[in-house]
DNA sequence: GAGCGTGTTCGGGATTTTCGAACGGGATTC
DNA sequence: GAATCCCGTTCGAAAATCCCGAACACGCTC
């Protein structure tokens, strides 16, 4: 049969297989010929997939609908709790979150997209757990910023050509050469903002998290725009931000 | 070829994808010599599946050696957040947390199994990240205990045949019948004692989390056995417990 | 009780996984 | 500084295996 554009090594089988954990997902529980129809492969090639996965416990059966299981979670906490970043990092968005009253974010990135790896929801009463742990363009956010800044140019360039620069707001920007000039900004001044480029009326600073020299991550502190002024970010929040930041690399260092 | 014992039904291909997942995880990071070593297989087999699983974000490579990815964080979180009792399981965590100063979690189960869900360290200084989302045995466990009370017996023999009752102290209930004698009393008076069934010195109370007449999953304190003792357990903290299950009862009923 | 909708099983054909050997690059060693 | 080792990666070919479609079993509704 003919190749697809740019595959060849990869395994197929292994393909279909996290077609239907992600298909699953989408749905919030599916059947198997909900499954079948929906990507297009046989009923029985769903159902022996969906065996394999249940005998590991990585899908569970309710009733005749087929749900992702809680190995999933074990792993993920797992992949959490290997990050260099995670304990300090941690115990700084407690602190962050106590001294602003304002959401408060420990970011990380990998292949190119920013990821909520711990947060803490402040006075809002938004849902941090809906949040935690998606993948979202580093470019409308203001840890993600933090991050492409002190990425090698050829990295961020690489990061856009393959995720490009969609608009969130009318603020996000989705210019290359503004994006570069902002990134240079950002270097500068050691913190990036986000002034409603991701949800209009949320704004939010974030500092990179350096590591021997290298970016591992972000810390980031949102609310809403009333609040959180741009006088505010530079000032009062910023100062709590960098002495987070030095009592991370104080404790990396020590390590 | 022949076929192994029980097997038939499933994707072999899935399986060895899991085993390196598996392995990657047991050694905190692998090349492709040592998983190909280690599980006997082919370097390029595992090559292929590595390659697959990096183009989804389930792996990424550092220098030389594969790690779990984000990914899988990603997928862990939304499994967690789709659990009916944690919304209010957490919020129940947080409130016993604060009320009895000690470490405090959210259980439920899957497969036999007990899983962290969500926890708070209290006054200890133990990490709770190493111990959410891993799955222990449920007979040495308070909230383990008083989910195994409340699912039907032939569940409750079904999961004993499967998972044994392996000892981890001296006080381990590792008996068939005792341990049913303990469901029995731990139905009656509604709640589930370990008193250092698990780890030496740490002494827990656990009760059960229902939803519409089922089992859900369970709350439950721990401590060390000098300030968990046996009365406080069944006094001051055991009346905390049963506020939380109320008002989780009411949360869940007016959803 | 017939009909529709599930999930599940089965066998055979063909795609694809698997293997082993060869390739290329980086570090270490003599 | 060159040769060697060890790693990840690529390649081609044999056959094991995955995939399909049809048939089966079961529960519900009409």
């Amino acid at each position: 049969m003919e190749q697809g554009p740019n595959e060849g090594r990869g395994i197929k089988s292994d393909e279909t297989l996290f077609d239907i954990v992600e298909h699953i997902q989408d749905l919030d529980g599916a059947g198997v010929t909900e499954l079948a129809e929906g990507l297009d492969i046989a009923k029985s090639t769903v159902h022996g997939h969906l065996t394999t996965l249940r005998d590991r416990g990585l899908v569970v059966k309710r009733g005749q609908q087929y749900h992702l299981g809680l190995k999933f979670f074990e792993y993920g906490q797992y992949v959490r709790s290997q990050l260099d970043i995670f304990q300090s990092g941690m115990f700084a968005v407690d602190r962050l979150e106590a001294e602003t009253g304002e959401m408060s974010w420990l970011i990380t990135h990998q292949n190119g997209k920013a990821i909520y790896v711990y947060g803490r929801g402040g006075d809002n009463d938004i849902d941090v757990n809906t949040i935690l742990g998606t993948q979202v363009h580093m470019h409308f956010n203001s840890g993600g910023k933090a991050i492409l800044a002190h990425l090698p140019d050829e990295e961020v360039e690489r990061i856009v050509d393959e995720h490009g620069l969609p608009a969130r707001t009318e603020n996000t920007i989705t210019d290359r050469e503004r994006l570069y000039d902002e990134l240079e900004q950002i270097r500068e001044q050691g913190y990036a903002l986000n002034l409603s480029e991701d949800l209009e009326g949320i704004q939010a600073i974030g500092v990179p998290l350096m590591v021997n020299g290298e970016i591992q991550g972000a810390l980031s502190v949102a609310g809403p725009a009333h609040r959180m002024s741009k006088e505010r970010c530079e000032g009062e929040i910023l100062d709590h931000l960098r002495a987070a930041t030095d009592e991370i690399d104080l404790t990396l260092a020590y390590r």
